[in-house]
DNA sequence: CATGAATGAGAATTCATTCAT
DNA sequence: TATGAATGAATTCTCATTCAT
């Protein structure tokens, strides 16, 4: 694990924790092991940590959609598929998931950067357009359907990894909720 | 408007608009127009004032869930007038909901807080099992539909707060996206 | 009791107890059950009221020297009557004893008002003068004498004030040590 | 000198000659060339400073307690010979003995450290101890024999260090003064 | 005289960042 | 690169004093 991971990794797991005014540098340096100093040799100021730790979530995110995408299946379980591996995406990295409830609405990422991120929804645009073209979902803005349905997955995943009250069966119950939502007729 | 209540207005509004990090008291107070002193003649320190501010937001959130059961309606009917009545709530409050996105995953709120909240939608959860008891509603586990249908409704306003980006189309297709989700047959 | 008397007392009071620093003029306020404009109807600020306090102990100091020379009794009967009224005094007055501890080599305390507390000490060292001239006492510096004497008083009473820890037995042994210490042969 | 250093005697000097309320971080910055924060990297808090200043000026005290031990004497030239050290030592170290003085009764030291200090003195206690077992002194409480010589010898180091006024020969005066108070015979 | 909310200068402390080693 | 002591602007909070009621 060399240093510039290092940082990586404690940044994230103190700023999931304690939030970013709770994560001054010195104490994510203890963490991590490594002096303060070496931060700024990896990185230009802490806000660019923080960027460059969302940009990488969110990436490892997007290929969890490309990769739902490949599987040969029929629409209803094309969704489902898609749906449990965002869930299990985030349930099975907690400090990931902790560290973006943390920061979505903090100033410190760049319009840039969300603006960036938000292209890495578009294949699952696409999934939807296609599912409403050949009769699957009814016909609701794409951008609406996106967020809503990301969001309750996210609200099941929240259940899960902070109270951790998600069973078998309420998680078939989630996604039922999710596919009865758009699904047409 | 007294001094107490202006501390609460400015409070909220900068905390909307800069996030906690970037509303130093000091600015807080002159966008008040009071001396930095008088916030300690009301209040025992900056996290008391966040906390208060969330408890009276969460507590005027609670009238709007107790209007709306008293209306009498046809089962739907009064779904619909509940899920308009919180979005209309939020989108005619945009600095009180950006002050709950910026406050919600922030440590500042005690666990004390957190939990008495939480007691303010227990109106609705009664509403949902009636539901489910008469027949309207799939048997989902309460506290899932709960959250699942709050936060459709938190995503709506999001857009619509955000980014000005919900018509009366949208508006209608987010809350047939909430029924749908829940409404059995 | 007069607001200007329970200003005097409650001061005296916390100080005694806190320390200066630790004796905002708001909690002195609370505890003596008066507002803060109050102090300043009646004395100009707060260090007036420290150097009024100082000057009134002092002063009902000087009286326990002054009644200690109206009576008629041999040399050493009338130290010993001297130095029991003075540790007496303290004993009784914890309060104020601890007052001074607080406040003695603080810079509050006037130059002006040091230097006629000064003065109240004068019949003691007339006192001292005469037991020399006549024979009773060794031939020392009056001030070194009398400071040393008085602080001997001051630490037997800072025994039992705080530790309370003076039996008669060893009251008896402090008040010797004295003697001894300035006895002729 | 280190900045630890530098730290510890800038404070030590600027609380000796202007209290502990007269001596704000900033101006002991100021004085001892360095920048504020360095203070909290080395400290705590201001208050464990001024404990770490206050132990260490008894440690050193406690140095001359056992340098005078060591030395072959008579009883009554080992008592001078002790006298005279600590007077010396508080002499020679005006700076430490006016913190001491400020700090003494002040809440800020904790009952901790307190009473660590108390134990240095231990070394002179046994020394009284022998003095009333060979049958050198009168036999006093230990506790009571101890703080009172102690407190003569600080009153007759305060004359010196803020008034200039002693000479030889009273230096003499106050020396005998505390042999008279506890010789027997 | 009495009140106590309001004031704002000043205090202690924090923390992202720098730089000599 | 790596280190961590040093920096000092910025932040929260305190408190003696004022003043309108």
């Amino acid at each position: 694990m060399t240093k510039r991971e290092k940082i990586l990794e404690f940044t994230t797991q103190l700023i999931a924790e304690e939030g970013v005014s709770g994560s001054p540098m010195a104490q994510i340096a203890k963490k991590a092991g490594i002096a303060v100093g070496t931060f700024y040799h990896h990185f230009k100021s802490k806000e660019e940590i923080i960027n460059e730790i969302y940009i990488n979530i969110k990436n490892n995110f997007s290929h969890i959609l490309e990769n739902s995408r490949e599987k040969k299946l029929g629409f209803k379980e094309e969704f489902e598929y898609t749906w449990l591996g965002v869930y299990h995406f985030f349930v099975k990295n907690p400090i990931q998931f902790k560290f973006l409830q943390q920061i979505d609405h903090c100033p410190i990422i760049t319009k840039e950067v969300k603006e960036q991120c938000e292209l890495y929804i578009m294949p699952i645009i696409e999934f939807y357009q296609k599912g409403i073209d050949e009769g699957y979902l009814v016909d609701i803005d794409l951008d609406l359907m996106g967020s809503l349905t990301y969001n309750s997955i996210v609200t099941t995943v929240d259940i899960q990894v902070n109270k951790n009250n998600i069973t078998e069966n309420k998680l078939k119950q989630a996604m039922d909720y999710s596919w009865r939502a758009i699904a047409k007729k």
